[in-house]
DNA sequence: CTTTGTGCAAATTCTTTGCACCAAA
DNA sequence: TTTGGTGCAAAGAATTTGCACAAAG
């Protein structure tokens, strides 16, 4: 536990963010919870242990962190916001039924390339793929 | 203008949609505007010709143009829906300066190639990127 | 001290819902 | 006359903002 503190906060400063006991236990989450959460997931995973807690610092926390670049925001999900810690080149797929999201790695890496195109110039890319899980196909 | 209206009541019809002045009027402005509009932009240029209408009824109408399969609904803008009658695969990309989303038509077709992956059932797919346009970008 | 972070409450924005009225067949 | 469409007002849900207090250096 101790240990996954240390690598939240190495997450952090390698990012140039001030760690906060706030900002450690959400990067901390996202790292050992590789699901996408919520806000409302990370809040209600967190508010037992920091009952203190506010959503607004969620929010706050999760600004900060995309800002930075360390975290992904997904718009896959119309309802909420995700956040996904993992940055490197993946696609994503959400599950009609269950509303999970799961990365797909296994792609065609081609896919991922930034196009060349005159007029615009290129941030970032999103991948995301609608459908239905294995679980929840019956 | 009539032949618009009759291009749009064609539409309607091929998508199995029972026409009304509302929904004609939606869809031909999707098909003559084919900004990605949102809601807000559908309501404020209707809204003159059509005094009485409501969002509630764009809302209803998108809705049910969407289940109908008639418009997809894009999730590039975090803030707000936005509509596309082209259902053709075509790529997306959103201009962080001025909120435009532009199509993007040459872009390697391969990337619109579904998946094959065991344990998902794909339904579509939604290839959006990020940016600055060249009018943005001073 | 001074700066920065946190968290409550309120405000904002987008979308949906309940329900009464209207229109078309 | 019956079914479905429209639109107002209200509710709901996600996110942001203003501000006072707390924490850290």
């Amino acid at each position: 536990m101790t240990k996954n503190i240390v690598q939240a906060q190495q997450h952090l400063l390698k990012y140039s963010i001030k760690p906060s006991v706030q900002r450690i236990a959400v990067m901390n989450f996202l790292l050992n919870n590789k699901i996408h959460p919520t806000v409302d997931e990370i809040y209600i995973s967190l508010s037992p242990s920091i009952p203190t807690l506010s959503k607004t610092t969620i929010y706050n926390t999760l600004n900060l962190f995309a800002e930075k670049g360390a975290v992904r925001v997904l718009s896959i999900d119309e309802k909420n916001a995700r956040y996904d810690v993992d940055i490197s080149a993946h696609a994503h797929f959400i599950c009609k039924g269950c509303g999970k999201v799961h990365d797909l790695t296994d792609i065609n890496p081609d896919i991922f390339k930034i196009p060349e195109i005159k007029g615009f110039s290129f941030d970032s890319a999103e991948i995301s793929y609608r459908g239905t899980c294995s679980n929840c196909m019956n």
